[in-house]
DNA sequence: CTTAAAATATGATATTTGTCATACTTTTAA
DNA sequence: TTAAAAGTATGACAAATATCATATTTTAAG
């Protein structure tokens, strides 16, 4: 059983709050998983009886919607937390967890997680701080959605993905979503997606070679929500 | 200056984990304020130097697209506290909260509120889980605006106008909104609103005289979204 | 290596939704 | 009381987006 004190990930997230006796006590009740990449780390309405804290990999929060199709909420990286919604207000989870490339998870249980969060209040603080800007982005996307073209909407997320997951070597996007999981993310038909992703790559706002994804001009890009 | 002790309302929020000490050094530091229709009790950006408790009355909180349309939100009914985010957090408002009604409000600055916060472990635990709450519903709505179509969007938004804010005697809608209102809580054109809404009137799912708004079908309004 | 399945791409077309113009109605303020 | 302003309504049209069909490419499985 490795040692939480020495996971980096761990600086990243509300958990840079415990003590290194909240940390020796954490690394003796968690479990790690490997998930991987297509894997679930829980489902929609499954009853979690805990946290997941990512060591590795990212993985995608969705929820299916009447139609069939899956809309992604939002994707988590490492050092981020997963499931502490339901684990406060102890519900199953609203949203999907699925890993979009071979992840490393620790699990800790809820009731380990409750009693850090009521003995150290800096700790339930940071969580807290996370859940509301969890809930100001969550605001904020639904004006986009309501009010922003699907077109703005694709620059915007190619360009959130650039700065949030960064680039290959080669300048590519390293996080490489399926054009399903794209149009998911933008609220929209596959075959829209694909279609405005043609359209940026002739205009080359973009360029595509094969899978992988080159931002091109991000000037114009931006520009494009005005 | 009323005692915070003997108000309804406090019962339908986090407020009511506080004990008689508490609610009495709230009354102390409370101010009551009296709202127009129309009138904004803060503006999206604003820094909130607290919390505000409403009494009476309904407000709306809505945020400026770029397109230059506001976009609701969420309704927020007597009993229900404004501004707890921007108080956890400690920013500016990421929502302008403006009153559909007149309204009755008590405003509790935010180091009162912080200390009862982090004395009373049962009333931060409320106002966590309320916050929690609102993200659960910010996430679903979202589902909604990006997968639901915007006729869908209004039966819904109907029967939840009824559903929450219930009915009048003569049976119509009781918060009465403007089409543009309307039309911001559902994320369509004010147009687009005003020509479902005679459409279901024609079809006899709802009924519409001057301002007031008949649910006729709540059966068939349901069914629209399967 | 080969074949089936999945993912990507694109055209044709239908549907939904937005925009602009304009008329009518209600509310507000002088 | 009346004129102006705001809100509501509707038509005509344009633009955005979805759907269905089908072709092509890539990936996975045997």
């Amino acid at each position: 059983m490795s040692k939480c004190e020495q996971c980096i990930v761990r600086q990243f997230s509300s958990l840079k709050a415990l003590t290194k006796e909240e940390l020796l006590k954490m690394a003796d009740c968690k479990t790690s998983y490997t998930i991987k990449k297509g894997e679930p780390i829980f489902q929609e309405g499954e009853i979690t009886k805990g946290v997941f804290c990512i060591k590795e990999g990212v993985c995608k929060l969705s929820k299916l919607s009447a139609n069939g199709k899956d809309q992604i909420i939002k994707l988590v990286k490492p050092g981020e937390l997963l499931g502490q919604r339901s684990m406060i207000i102890d519900e199953p989870a609203n949203l999907s967890a699925i890993a979009l490339e071979d992840m490393e998870v620790c699990f800790i249980p809820r009731t380990d997680v409750m009693g850090f969060f009521n003995n150290n209040n800096q700790f339930s603080m940071n969580m807290m701080k996370t859940i509301c800007g969890d809930l100001k982005d969550a605001d904020d996307h639904m004006v986009d959605m309501a009010q922003k073209t699907v077109k703005v909407r694709l620059a915007e997320t190619l360009l959130y993905l650039e700065d949030t997951f960064g680039k290959n070597e080669d300048g590519s996007l390293h996080l490489q979503l399926s054009r399903e999981e794209l149009a998911g993310m933008i609220g929209t038909a596959t075959e829209s997606c694909i279609r405005l992703l043609s359209e940026f790559n002739k205009t080359r706002l973009i360029k595509i070679t094969g899978k992988k994804i080159f931002i091109e001009d991000r000037v114009k890009l931006k520009r494009m929500n005005e």
